[in-house]
DNA sequence: TCATCGAATGTTGCCGGAAACATTGACGAT
DNA sequence: ATCGTCAATGTTTCCGGCAACATTCGATGA
């Protein structure tokens, strides 16, 4: 039952239809401002009546460009990239843009290589890299992929990391946060280091502690997941002086929050707890969890935007504009017990 | 700097480079056995040494067959559907499949006929449709696509929602845990019920409590979100008699116990709580939310695998084996305590 | 009245593959 | 030695568009 024979119709059965040649029709389709009224109307209607849509495997062999855009991610998983891809794909399509998900299995090495594979197999106008890590970024520095790409988050040397910058600023938000509140002894729970985003957060988290002099905690290393949260905290041996955990996204500071609670420490009584992203459940966890907002949709949008931009040419509209991080104040942060 | 003029190489290339006809070539492509040894040999190197790859629309053109399919959804931004397309991409790569994603805006209904069209444009192997809403369904139903469709959920007429099946088992089995432990005054908080997954798991429990022969309360409509969860309970006017409510997620459920312990009554101890989903966080939250899991990377593999079966014209496999759900018992339940 | 010119439209070729069909050549049977 | 056969390989055509170039035709000006 499978409609094996496409029978849809081609630009010469609209051609023949209106009697014109397939040319016109081509013209009609471009939008060419030169057509008689009158044959334009006989073109528009058998496109019409013959539901005609162009081919757009014959439109790319002849033109050579695509109209699609590949995004290329191991993390489809997570509330943040997967946000950015739905920005992404929202964007692209108001654009007429095609977008290609070519998601690998982070479990399997192989995968990646092969993911590589297929984006260059495509033809792609542009690549749009999300949830960079230090294995795809080796896998990016090697193969090189022709087409215009762009990553969110990354090294400095790769095209367009605009997530660094947010990382930071949103860090030293929270941290800052804490600081105005008295807390002088913070540790961080990292999110995975070997992703770019987490390498950000935990720079910047270094950094300020630094800048303020505050003393200096050994970080405690996490995963992204509430899991590693909770075992960081739970047997990290935090030193007696420490109030305030900050962790690298919301998942991991539920997880801290459930571990204080079962040492019996309260939050934000005892220890103050932060998070970061501020996934919608943040504001019901118990306490509701102080925060950094991030807007990953918006990051989507703007990452295509700018790769747009790369691609035609034009310069690449400026980040911040964009996407300030917003810090959200709520129940999990309090001064410190002294 | 852009790669405009495309000095890939062609098939042509290669045989010439290789001495041999480009027909050799496109055999040896396509793993043709009856090719010389000496002259596969000198057709591999030749593709090694210039990089070949081949051009997929000119292939799509000439076989009219595209490798691809797309994925309709207008929800990336919950867990269950983006792991869901995460399964399905995966599977579909390795399978040697392009996946588009066709994403649209669920605040902009313009964009949902949008999405039809370019599903229409493309000529695509199959589209594989995720959180099927009353407004997809129309769509759908609307506009015949001639590709071979799968739903995940969605009413029983339309091809494969396999989703209603594992949603009303998954619901029985929390149901009757709780009847077990001796509740018989259990209330629904509904996911958004334009949703079919939100639809089936009402519809199941409706079902299992009139089957039991429990007290039927009113239900509690949510969205999905854990506000809505919070709202409804909340706002909700539970009868006195009420010991047990059962969210249709686990997001709401995080909402429902919010609202409970500001309502100064405690989870278990006076009201228990279930969820549905299993994410990951349900583990941590406090107390640690009993739930049922949906694999629901695994329903992606199944989806494509039972396109690809639609496609080829193969039954489709049995969806039980694929995917059980599972009753994942923690702290948010126990027996009421009358 | 006719050459000129430009707007409207038509014709040809090509993009890079695959498939149908054609050719070559080695080998065995007669 | 000749022919048939079959494996290996080559040639032609077509997929459905677009672009470059060609043609037609009516209006205009000399």
């Amino acid at each position: 039952m499978a409609s094996k024979k496409t029978n849809a119709a081609t630009i010469y059965d609209v051609a023949e239809r209106a009697g014109v040649s397939h040319q016109t029709v081509s013209r009609f389709l471009a939008g060419f401002e030169g057509i008689r009224p009158a044959t334009r109307a006989r073109v528009a209607t058998a496109v019409e009546e013959l539901d005609y849509r162009p081919n757009l495997a014959a439109r790319s062999l002849a033109t050579n460009r695509s109209h699609r855009i590949a995004v290329l991610t191991g993390d489809l998983l997570s509330a943040g990239p997967s946000q950015t891809v739905q920005g992404v794909a929202v964007a692209a399509r108001q654009a007429g843009y095609v977008v290609d998900i070519v998601a690998f299995d982070l479990e399997n090495p192989a995968s990646l290589a092969d993911a590589f594979d297929v984006i260059r197999h495509q033809d792609l106008a542009g690549v749009v890299a999300l949830a960079i890590s230090d294995e795809m970024r080796e896998a990016i520095e090697k193969v090189a992929v022709e087409a215009p790409m762009l990553l969110d988050t990354g090294p400095a040397d790769l095209p367009g990391p605009i997530g660094a910058s947010f990382n930071a600023y949103g860090m030293q938000l929270v941290v800052e946060h804490l600081i105005e509140l008295g807390h002088r002894d913070i540790v961080h729970v990292t999110g995975a280091l070997d992703y770019y985003a987490a390498k950000s957060r935990l720079e910047s988290f270094t950094h300020v502690v630094h800048d303020h002099g505050l003393r200096e905690h050994p970080v405690l290393y996490g995963n992204w997941s509430a899991q590693s949260g909770y075992h960081a905290v739970r047997d990290g041996r935090l030193s007696e002086e420490v109030t305030a955990i900050v962790c690298g996204n919301d998942q991991m500071a539920l997880g801290a929050m459930r571990a204080l609670g079962e040492a019996g420490l309260s939050c934000p009584g005892n220890i103050s707890v932060t998070g970061f992203d501020d996934i919608p459940e943040a504001e019901f966890y118990m306490p509701p969890l102080t925060t950094v907002r991030i807007d990953f949709a918006q990051q989507g949008t703007y990452l295509f935007t700018a790769l747009m931009a790369r691609i035609v040419g034009d310069d690449v509209p400026d980040t911040a504009q964009f996407m300030e991080p917003r810090l959200i104040l709520r129940g999990s942060t309090a001064a410190p017990n002294y």
